[in-house]
DNA sequence: AAAATAATGTGTTTATTTTACACATTAAAA
DNA sequence: TTTTAATGTGTAAAATAAACACATTATTTT
């Protein structure tokens, strides 16, 4: 029986022989997938492209492309998120990894999906030259291949996530007010929240920066501007043992 | 720029074309790795293997192997388990993926970790035969490849998630005491619990059947044994938004 | 200019959950 | 029979979460 890391039998193999295997038999194709998350007009949404597979025709799917043998799994999906929306240095971070046999139609393609937060409003994708369009999170319904699937599993791991991390300032400006981080949180968790208590939580974790400004151009009256204090958080985070965001 | 699943160009590819680069390109090897923890003496254990690549002789590795091109991923892990433990049907889950270039010496490897929990009671495998041991967790150190990084990940997982998911029961016998449940928490958190508060909450969770037996051949007052209630837990979990275990 | 509107901003009370803590009971061992 | 070492149980205090109402401010409307 073959073993990467060990064996039982007593002859052992030899690092060689272990060459071999690696690169001459079972080699797989392997691929990221990115669940980009934004947050537009207090909707959570995803980033989406037409499938140009005939079988999937009409279908959306999400981003992704093979990785290169050269190249890292999270350097691939920053690279197809460079790619797509120009940014590099966003929240990022790997899912899940979906392996069914017959996942994919082009043959065995093995994916790691990962999932990224993106402030909207700061990417330049040419969504009118191409077939990427953002979707309401409600509206990735039927998407090609097992993508739906893989959305299904980032998006409950968001909603998970963003209980116990502060990943949502991500999909936010660095100025933001209270109700927008309320409705973000209102977006992504699906269900509203009492205002008083919303507020008190986050003042509690002492994690907001009050830059003394409000909000401009509101049709009500403005609310404060607020930073998150990524550096407090940094060093606080370290000395919890079960991290309750 | 190839793209696996769309494209934003105006000639999109046929699946001909992608059939191509799936199969002729970039193809990677793909292996399992299993964290399997169990339970002895009162102290959380992981079954680890003597590597038997000379770079990392006397160091201990995961068990793991190549996945087959025909082979999904959980099977492949399946399929290790059985191998060396005798077991199937055993809790079984994704913990993450690491792809690192460089972290395997016979070439590029990406590894996907799998979590497994076993009563050690139950298997029966020829420790003495091979180079097969059960390490207590605080002893796992200096492990080949990357696999101190695997290892410390999915024990970080298993902390987690044991206080959200009743996983735990699989590393104990069918019927267990408050004590014993009460021991695997600590052992796996790695601090002590008040015994009133343990027995309290895990009563009002109402997930313990009293089998009306007691311990045998412990030398001191016996306590009653219980089993897990995997029937009301499957029926209960589905209707809790957030489950706080 | 005044009134109406629609949001922001704040505190208290109640309920729930978590923590801290002590003593009687039981079976085995001495 | 006594001692020992564990099991088994309840209550009070503290912390956290949930429910809830009104004054304030800037804008918009009249």
């Amino acid at each position: 029986m073959p073993s990467l890391n060990g064996s039982h039998i007593k002859n052992t193999k030899s690092l060689q022989a272990i060459q071999l295997e690696v690169q001459g038999r079972n080699r797989i194709a392997l691929s990221v997938d990115c669940v980009i998350f934004g947050f537009d007009e207090n909707k959570l949404k995803v980033l989406l492209i037409r499938s140009d597979l005939k079988k999937y025709q009409s279908k959306w799917s999400l981003l992704g492309d093979l990785v290169a043998e050269n190249e890292d799994l999270e350097a691939a999906a920053g690279r197809i998120l460079k790619q797509r929306t120009g940014l590099s240095d966003v929240y990022l971070e790997q899912v899940h990894t979906f392996g069914t046999v017959n996942r994919h139609p082009a043959g065995r393609v093995v994916t790691v999906a990962y999932c990224s937060l993106i402030n909207i409003q700061h990417h330049k994708l040419n969504i009118l030259d191409n077939e990427l369009h953002w979707h309401d999170v409600k509206a990735a319904i039927n998407l090609a291949f097992d993508h739906q699937q893989i959305f299904d599993t980032s998006y409950q791991w968001l909603q998970k996530r963003i209980q116990e991390h502060p990943l949502g300032f991500s999909l936010l400006p660095k100025k933001f007010s209270l109700r927008d981080l309320q409705n973000l949180y209102e977006a992504i968790l699906d269900f509203k929240m009492d205002r008083r208590n919303f507020r008190k939580k986050f003042f509690s974790m002492d994690f907001l920066i009050d830059i003394d400004e409000m909000e401009q151009d509101v049709p009500h009256r403005p609310g404060k501007l607020y930073k998150f204090n990524y550096e407090k958080y940094e060093v606080k985070k370290k000395k919890w043992v079960g991290i309750d965001f």
